[in-house]
DNA sequence: ATCAATACCGGAAACGTTACCGATATTATT
DNA sequence: AATAATATCGGTAACGTTTCCGGTATTGAT
């Protein structure tokens, strides 16, 4: 379809210009030392040409590139979505563009891959600096500006914004026990994420120092997906003594629970109360009360907390806490003593 | 916080493990000509000092990288998301990793700085192709397998995957004009986008072929935003002669027409029909009726037909063109002649 | 025991760019 | 008019890899 003809170098336009490659580079970089008239010269040859340097060589060889990485486990999950909407509010107040970096599909690759894919790109290379959501293995990284969103490890040797996972899951538990619930079910997160432990930590201490004893049987294991989530939530309510409410580790899982309950034509919420949590935009919709832990704002700080670094500034606090609040829909009702 | 040391090298590790550079590059891409305890001994060197390789430097010399650039004017945007998601799909099985690049708020900084930054990652650079999606401006490159997604170009001298938005907008229209609707606004797209035309086209020629006067008034310009169809929406409502139903030209501008018509007190779809395009996902949560392009398809095939390209195939077709499909949910209504 | 084949490894060039240093031509200074 | 300062440019050395070529050891064959 298209001449794939080699790709042009500076060489190629110095030689048609009639210069040498240094002066190239000079008005390439805007450097003030070159006549004005051969430098409208080399620019109408670079517009002809179409000419453009190489990424790969320029960042090799001088170091800045006005370029930030992001690592994201997968994009497609809402609630990398909502962080990516507000690193990209930061990145377009600034003067860095973006560069994601994403190994697909998470479950498959174990971390080791995964973890090797990060460090390639950041360590020496294209970016000034890194923004890595949700995940551990960072700690390779010696050298490059970081920040972590959501860190999995607890603490950090590097700058990070956590969520407050453990207040938040606090704040649901004496929600729906105000509301008279005793058998809450828990669909749990992956265990390997830091977040998802303190959620789980949450629920059970809510429990235990509200007297209620914890029933292992109402926690299901979950990784964050609707689809586990809609099939541990059918064995949860099937039970001979089925909980009557339901705390999901997240707002994906909650519409799992949702549509399990819709399958087996458990009413919503006059037969289970449902919570997830982030508040992912969907929640609105389906009028699922869930704790808002303002990942667009996470997003958006993380990455002001990076560019600070990368601009050599020092951070007034490392780790930087996030609020929660419980948003109250219309997933959850008070539990009438019907027995 | 911690040690700004200098990045490691391969020279580096050849010395601390006491080999020439030469040979820790070989183990490094899994060279079969070195002995098995060198091997061993320099792997071990590498995981203790943390080093991972340079990717601007490995990718200046040799020429296949795994990566594949994704250009994308904005993350947030649900149609951008949908997108994102078919060809996070394609690359999850594929060998390659996505490289996403995204040049922020699209509104700011003119087409201009966009293409150069296009330009300058793709030309020579870190990848080995390039999905462009909603954009013009990839007539520059020559040399890099490249497929773009919804081409603001009409004709584009290089693969591409096409919604077929004027089929999609004639099939809203018959809905609509099936139902009694004659006044039917119009909110459109931005005018520099072909797709956004193409729409537009749509709702003027099934007008008239169905004898239908256009009236320009109600045709409003809007630019793919929930905010400014909302205040469009408000004053096509507030006419004298108000239109019955308004086709807005995508999902997020029809949810500002739904915004405007709960501040007018108008209700939908009883007072007002309204359609959108996209499919968006909320759009199923707000029963908005909508026509699928099935973007996360185009994104995944648009991806499909880009490795084919790396990979020296050849496409059996250069445009692939999207099927289209009328999503009837609850946001129309038959008109009843009251009058 | 000599020679050929092979396994293993090091040296050096190359990738495309920028940064530094210096060389020449031009202008200003006295 | 001679010298100093400046403007403009070219040459060359890096940057960190990979690849090619060739050189030792080691092994096997006779």
């Amino acid at each position: 379809m298209r001449s794939k003809k080699r790709a042009l170098t500076i060489q190629d336009v110095a030689k048609t210009a009639g210069v040498s490659v240094s002066t190239v580079s000079r008005v390439l970089n805007g450097k003030d030392d070159v006549a004005s008239d051969t430098q409208a010269r080399i620019m109408k040859v670079i517009g002809k040409m179409g000419y453009t340097s190489s990424l790969a060589a320029r960042s090799m060889r001088s170091h800045r590139k006005n370029l930030i990485g992001l690592v994201v486990p997968d994009i497609g999950f809402p609630y990398s979505i909502e962080i990516m909407k507000g690193v990209n509010r930061a990145i377009a107040e600034s003067k860095f563009d973006l560069l994601l970096y994403t190994t697909g599909d998470v479950q498959k690759n174990g971390t080791a891959l995964h973890e090797q894919h990060y460090v390639s790109l950041l360590n020496n290379s294209i970016t000034d600096g890194v923004l890595i959501v949700a995940s551990a293995a960072a700690e390779f990284i010696t050298n490059a500006p970081i920040v972590a969103v959501d860190p999995h490890v607890i603490n950090p040797n590097y700058p990070s914004v956590q969520g407050m996972n453990y207040q938040g899951a606090l704040a649901v538990m004496e929600y729906l026990m105000g509301l008279g619930h005793r058998r809450i079910g828990f669909i749990s997160g992956r265990p390997e994420i830091g977040s998802a432990l303190r959620r789980l930590k949450g629920y059970r201490d809510a429990l235990t120092s509200a007297g209620v004893a914890v029933d292992e049987e109402l926690i299901k294991p979950g990784d964050f997906t609707q689809k586990t989530a809609c099939k541990q939530a059918s064995h949860l309510l099937q039970m001979d003594n089925p909980p009557t409410a339901i705390f999901a580790a997240n707002d994906q899982s909650a519409i799992g629970v949702i549509e399990a309950a819709e399958g087996l034509g458990v009413r919503i919420p006059d037969d289970l109360s449902v919570v997830g949590f982030d508040n992912i935009s969907e929640a609105r919709y389906l009028g699922l009360t869930t704790v808002d832990q303002f990942l667009e704002e996470m997003g958006y700080v993380a990455m002001q907390m990076l560019i600070k670094l990368i601009n050599g500034e020092t951070l007034d606090l490392d780790v930087h806490k996030m609020q929660t609040k419980l948003v109250v829909r219309s997933s959850c009702q008070a539990l009438t003593p019907a027995y």
